[in-house]
DNA sequence: AATGAATGAGCCTTCATTCAT
DNA sequence: CATGAATGAAGGCTCATTCAT
């Protein structure tokens, strides 16, 4: 009886273990290069073993792929809910997961490996990522936007056309950790920090362009007093 | 003569000829799934010519991301030139230009997904890109942030230590462009008018916290320095 | 459960009926002529098979050489006893013995070959070859002579040094037979009587060359002629 | 007109340029193994012009094989002249040729190396050299062995039917140093010494039977008793 | 005569896929 | 369900041969 639970335990498991397994050599090597001895030495299997569960390689890489971005897709749930309170803070919030998921999280970041890598192998695999999970939080996003312009809290500015802008710095963190490896990695909370800070105050003191750059390095410099405070002249 | 000649140039076009090609084709399917045959096919050539050229495909591999990345390596000169003017027409300037190439010009856009792609067969190409394009490219930005900060135009802020920042929507807009394709694109000028509109006067309307209208927590906080506060669950 | 059993003993059997094979295709056409295609055809397999037991041709050749050398290196252990008896007996037995093995056993001739063109490519095969089988050889040789000489059946000469110029004979009928083919092999008894009745007699009358060189033709022949033993009436 | 000169020269010598080069490399390498391209280098021409004197690699071979074997063919003329003086003194001084030829000089070395490897794609060769070389040679040491046996110098014995029997340590020599090297070469005069001694006086003291000391099987089988005793001081 | 760029057939090796057990 | 031996279609690379110059 323990062991045909354990049997059936594992019979149930074994598609897991597999795109488990496949996921890691997918990420490490990219499709081609992808062997499935390896997919199945990892999986502590035989390769015919795969071939039970998935009928051919293509269909185990996408299987993978579609295993491993359910956590992405999950989460947009909790980004279309109906904007409350400031839209700042949903932003805050908002980014501070991006951030954990598509910078932090290894599996997110090889799954966007994989999507540049193999698009022109597997189109449907980026059309249904635009679909189903980038598409739906660029419009959440331009809700928030538009939700803050509408409670006067924002401008109005490019980024309700192209909410992407904000998101800008999380590909930023996700592609540069990609290329460069874990060792040069933007992470900490620094970055995010920034991120929100332009986010939310722009990079330049004022609200609009200085009006003499003419003046050049006679510029008036800001005193000592670093930066946040701005001449009252500067000021309506 | 002038067929020698002929002969001659032909010589000494063909590994350009080589490299071209190639790189049209490690650029629809990437390293591996890339045949020689197809290479050859396509610069109109048979199979053992390449190797009169290249000892392997790696090494053709190689000298073609060389090869089609010295644009972006000759570009950095002029960034790397003594600022004048006002630090926000440096960066208009160079967002242009880097846009044009980043996002605009496909080969660019396909060296970084090769970038991207290969990085763990070919981890030298991701460090010599690092130490020799954009690691400048960096330190330019960080310069040019300085610059704009010692004379006054721009505050103190993240963009100092995170230039990234500041180049985060022409990766969004590569990465964009590569992963969804050319139909999809968020190109035209208004994506990158928007980028500069929120680099020069951020996100909200001024610099000083929105009066919040509907008060509570999720006023904007002020700029006073450290940070957002994030939810627990979103912090490393 | 028979069925399995053939199916292991097929699995136990590969490894022999590819050597076997390849042994075939090597001595006739040597390393570098040899197609592994020929091999799985005359091995009744397919190519990709031949790797499932050998890792590369340079392996599958090392190991061929090695596999059908071990009847000559399990035959020294024979030759290596303490010598008994007489020693001409001795040397008879090891020459038929020999003579058996490197001349009439065509894989053993084929062997010989196969050292002689590869040696450049593998250098370690002749090295083994001497160290674990000719060289004992020419020792075990060399005991014998001097058995011979301590029992006062041989006289000393430059057999205790060059144990060699016994063996040459074997040597020669191999070579001539790898040279020439069968059809002009050198062996059937008679040659091997010349051996051996050259080794015991040496090829002159006298123990010095005939003082009468004068007599010209009409030195007196010997009768009958074939045969070690002479016509008394042809002896002073 | 030294330019013409030197032109003219160049261009008859080519031909033995290349044989010359070719038989290096097919000599280290084999037919197969032997790159054309590595030929024209050794010989400083390139790979085409090879294909203005020879129109195939298998005629390159060939002619190369004629052409390094021409001095052993060519010394065939000494041999079958009439035989003159003692026959024992014909064989020393043939022997010491055969010596130089075969075993101290390494281009006969190698050519009986090629022959052996390549007779399978080349069965013409060893024909040729059989009709051309050692066949001659081989009636030549017959025609010794008769004479010798005539003028009462030498005894019948089955070298007038295998002279290959005398023949035998060359190629012995030859052979060992094929296969180990210079290094383990067995040459210098002594092996030569020691090959003609045993020709001479054969490896037993006399040839009637020794008085046997322990008596038994293995005492030496007596020769019809033939006065072959020596005195003892003649024996060293 | 000589060059050397170009060819293309061929071989070793790999690996996704199949199937008998 | 699981195995793993076997397959066979490719693909990278080599090299003898050709030919325009």
């Amino acid at each position: 009886m323990a062991v045909a639970g354990q049997r059936r335990r594992r019979k149930e498991e074994r598609p897991g273990e597999i795109v488990e397994a496949a996921f890691e050599e997918f990420a490490r090597s990219g499709f081609m290069a992808t062997k499935l001895d390896d997919v199945a030495a990892r999986a502590g299997i035989t390769k015919g073993t795969i071939y039970l569960y998935f009928p051919s390689k293509e269909d185990l890489f996408l299987a993978t792929m579609h295993e491993m971005s359910r956590p992405s897709r999950e989460h947009l749930a909790a980004l279309t809910a109906a904007p409350q309170g400031s839209a700042m803070a949903i932003l805050r919030t908002h980014f501070a997961f991006e951030y954990a998921q598509m910078v932090e999280d290894r599996r997110t970041r090889e799954i966007i490996r994989m999507l540049l890598a193999e698009v022109s192998r597997f189109p449907d695999l980026a059309d249904r990522w635009r679909a189903e999970v980038i598409g739906p939080e660029v419009e959440a996003l331009r809700r928030v936007v538009r939700y803050g312009v509408e409670r006067g809290e924002f401008r109005p500015s490019a980024a309700e056309q192209f909410p992407h802008l904000l998101f800008a710095p999380v590909i930023m963190a996700c592609t540069w950790r990609l290329m460069f490896g874990d060792d040069h990695a933007l992470d900490g909370s620094a970055y995010l920090d920034g991120h929100l800070d332009l986010l939310e105050r722009g990079l330049m003191f004022g609200s609009r362009p200085n009006p003499s750059p003419s003046a050049g390095e006679g510029a008036p410099r800001s005193g000592a007093g670093e930066g946040t405070t701005l001449p009252e002249g500067a000021r309506p």
